[in-house]
DNA sequence: TCTTATAATGACTGACTGATCAGTTTTATT
DNA sequence: AATAAAACTGATCAGTCAGTCATTATAAGA
């Protein structure tokens, strides 16, 4: 039976996705057609309704792939043993990745798919999840370093984690617009920002 | 000659207009068809072609309108004599604009243009004027309190410009996506946070 | 009332699109 | 080498859309 290697499917899978996500950073997704993921993947038309049985779940699977990766962040970050230190190597991790020339694409894309999250409902789950994830990882620091007394007991922790998080989503906004963000000049703001939340206790274990 | 009124075209102008917003909110611009609008506004198909050159026009007329709004929220805030109470009223106004139910259509068209700034030059043109917009707004109060030695020194008020800017755009974000933010509890959070940027002279003057 | 310049209409069109499927090629096994 | 199951192809289709234009309606001045 010729059923061609999972391996190899892979591949064929990745190559359509590669293409398409040029595409639709290039184009837009709705300006991009069928006919155009074609011609830049090399693919037949009729192939691309063997991997994927629409263009939306094109936009889907994409975006599940940039989840993927935003969850090894938070994990990342959730390993570090002092909460304050987690949180800023969270911003850290964030703004290294904004400012990779590479990643641009995926970026791009990644904005298309929150404009279409307001009227498709499966990139609009997609999309909340993915801002759950990074949220729940923000809240998870906060209550560990009110825990251990080193931020304020007052601050909510939800409200700071969709702050931060906001702040994030703003700053990709401004970069894939093609605006000169000065990054570090921003993560230092965000830091300082963020000293603002701790106990003088805090404040001398993270300076 | 049976020239119509000023106000009279203006009306009308306005009558499409209110319809291609609240067209472009429930289906987004791509899949808004000018069939919907004229369905939507009660004029014809080709009266649009009267008052727009095309589709693409009702979208910058609609992010115009939108940047002359945001245009007097910022000189409100500037007309505050303390620059720190002016970066606050900023905050609490935005705050106020984003729960307000009524303005959530223009919210989600703004959103589109976000996305469609990536590929229309005149969309984008458009969206970055409006973000520099608010953005010297801040800088302008930022460098005021630096002058008047309640912000520190060595802050970078364009920095601090974006980082702010990005945060109000995150939050429209997570707003138009049915997110339950609790927007007062972001905008104390956000207080908090300046006051980290403040010297100690300032932070007695804002309390 | 009649004239005329402009506003408004809506049926129409040509270009384009996502998806399909009958036929062809490839590949692993026998 | 022969076979058959699965992968791949691309011409085609049914439907859609932004924008046009020949025609009709309207309003203001003569």
């Amino acid at each position: 039976m010729p059923k061609i290697s999972e391996a190899k499917r892979e591949t064929r899978r990745q190559q359509i996705l590669d293409a398409a996500l040029r595409c639709f950073s290039r184009d837009g997704f709705h300006s991009t057609t069928t006919a155009d993921i074609v011609r830049e993947s090399g693919v037949s038309q009729g192939t691309l309704y063997l991997y994927f049985t629409t263009k939306d779940d094109m936009v889907l699977a994409l975006s599940e792939d940039r989840h993927q990766r935003e969850a090894m962040l938070s994990a990342l970050a959730q390993k570090e043993q002092d909460p304050i230190k987690g949180l800023m190597a969270l911003i850290e991790l964030h703004g290294k990745g904004l400012s990779h020339d590479a990643r641009l694409d995926g970026r791009r894309v990644g904005v298309q798919g929150w404009a279409e999250a307001l009227r498709n409902p499966r990139i609009h789950a997609s999309v909340i999840a993915g801002l759950a994830m990074v949220r729940e990882a923000i809240v998870r620091l906060i209550e560990r370093g009110q825990h251990t007394g080193q931020i304020r007991a007052e601050i909510d922790p939800e409200a700071v984690a969709r702050t931060l998080v906001a702040t994030f989503q703003g700053l990709v906004l401004q970069v894939v617009w093609g605006e000169a963000v000065d990054l570090p000049a921003c993560g230092r703001i965000m830091h300082d920002m963020i000293g603002a939340l701790l106990t003088p206790a805090g404040r001398a274990s993270y300076n």
